[in-house]
DNA sequence: GTCTATATCTCGATAGAC
DNA sequence: GTCTATCGAGATATAGAC
C-alpha cells in the first residue's frame, strides 16, 4: 500500500462511519461521504465496489477493534465488582473518544442487525472464545458464587450497554433539559462513569 | 371525516411508524410506506403534503401521547422508589406494546433531534408543567430530602431511560447470545421489569 | 490513483381520470 | 377519496481521460 492509498482509505473510512453513524446504512447517501472524505464519489467505488461492501467493511472493522478492547479490558483474577468498575471505564473512554461507534451499532439494531449477526456468528465458531461470550460466563460465575446478587447475565449486560451507549444517543434531547450534557465534556463523561460505577454497584452487590 | 378517512390516515400512520422506526426520516421510503399501509403512493400526498410533514406529524403525534402517559403515571404523595417502580411498569408496557415509538426517538437522537427539540421548546412555553421537567424535579426533591442517594437527576433519568429503551433497541444483537430474548414474550418483558426495578432500587437507596 | 462526465435507475411529488 | 401514469430531481454506479 502506499501512502496515498492508507490515507485516501482511511479517510473513507472515518467519513463512512460519521455518514452511516447518523443516518444509517440506507439514508447515507455516497455523495455526503465523499463530500465529508474529501474526496469524490468515484474513489468510494474505486476502494470499495458499492454503498453495501463500504458499509459491512466499516461496520466489522469498527465492532472488532471495539470487541477486542473489551476482551483486554476483562480482566480475570479480579473481584467481579472491581473488574466491573474497570471494563465501564474503559468502555466510557473508546465512546467518548469516538461515539459514531455506538450509534453505527444502534442504526444496525434499528435496521434489525443482519450484519452485526453475521459477524458475530462468524466469531462464534472461530477458534478461541469470542469476547460478549467470556463476559457472559464470568458474570454468571460471579452470581453462582454469590459474589454478587443473582441477576441474569444478559440482563445485566444489556443493563451496562443501556447505562453506558445511552450516554451518546440521548444527549440531543436530554442537553435541552440540561445544557450541561455534552458528550464532548470530560466533566460530564466524568459524572457519568461516576453515576454508572454507584448505581450498579450498589444495585448488584449483596 | 369519514370512516375511510379515519382508517386510511391511521393506516397511514401506523406504516409510516413502523418504516421511520426502522430505517430513520431519510432512510424511509414513500413507496415502502404506501405499501405496508395497503395503498398507493399518491394517497401519502393527499392526506400529508410531503415526506417531512408526515415525518413530523407521527413523532408529534406518537412522542406526545408518551409524554402524557408519563406524566399519569407519575403520581405525587408516593415514596420516590415505589413511584418510580410503577412508572417502569408502565413504561415498559408502553414500549412493549409498541417498540415502534423507542426506536422512532432513537432515530430522531442519531439524527440530531431536531424535531423532538423543537417539540419540546415549544411545550415548554405552554400553560402548565411539562413530563420529563417534573420528573426531574421529583427526583432532585427524593435525593435532597435524602430519600434516595445524592444521584444528579439527569444521569438518573438517563439511566433510567437506558435500562428500559435498550431492551427494544439491543435485542438483534443480544438474542443471538440468548435466544429467549424476543420483546414479544411476555415473560421476557416481567423479566426485564423485575431486573432494572432490583437494580434501580438497591442502587439508588441508602 | 484521481478526476469529469454520464449512464441508469429510483425516489418524491404531481397531474388528471374516475 | 382513490387510482394510474409520469415528470424531474437526485441517487448509485461506471466509463474513460489523465
Amino acid at each position: 500500500m502506499t501512502a496515498a492509498e492508507i490515507s485516501t482509505e482511511s479517510a473513507i473510512f472515518d467519513a463512512a462511519l460519521r455518514v452511516f453513524s447518523r443516518k444509517g446504512k440506507d439514508g447515507a447517501r455516497m455523495q455526503e461521504i465523499a463530500d465529508e472524505a474529501g474526496i469524490n464519489k468515484a474513489m468510494l467505488h474505486y476502494y470499495f465496489r458499492n454503498k453495501d461492501s463500504l458499509y459491512e467493511a466499516v461496520f466489522a472493522h469498527v465492532i472488532g477493534r471495539f470487541f477486542s478492547e473489551i476482551d483486554r479490558a476483562m480482566l480475570p483474577g479480579r473481584p467481579f465488582v472491581e473488574s466491573m468498575e474497570g471494563m465501564i471505564h474503559v468502555y466510557m473512554d473508546m465512546h467518548a473518544a469516538q461515539p459514531e461507534v455506538a450509534r453505527l451499532w444502534v442504526q444496525e439494531n434499528l435496521n434489525g442487525a443482519p450484519v452485526a449477526r453475521s459477524l458475530i456468528e462468524r466469531h462464534r465458531n472461530a477458534d478461541h472464545p469470542f469476547g460478549p461470550h467470556r463476559l457472559l460466563a464470568r458474570i454468571r460465575e460471579a452470581a453462582d458464587a454469590g459474589e454478587i446478587r443473582a441477576v441474569d447475565p444478559v440482563h445485566l449486560m444489556m443493563t451496562v450497554l443501556g447505562m453506558t451507549v445511552m450516554t451518546f444517543i440521548a444527549t440531543p434531547t436530554l442537553s435541552v433539559f440540561d445544557p450541561s450534557l455534552r458528550i464532548d465534556s470530560a466533566a460530564m463523561i466524568d459524572a457519568r462513569k461516576r453515576h454508572i460505577v454507584e448505581v450498579l454497584t450498589h444495585g448488584i452487590t449483596i
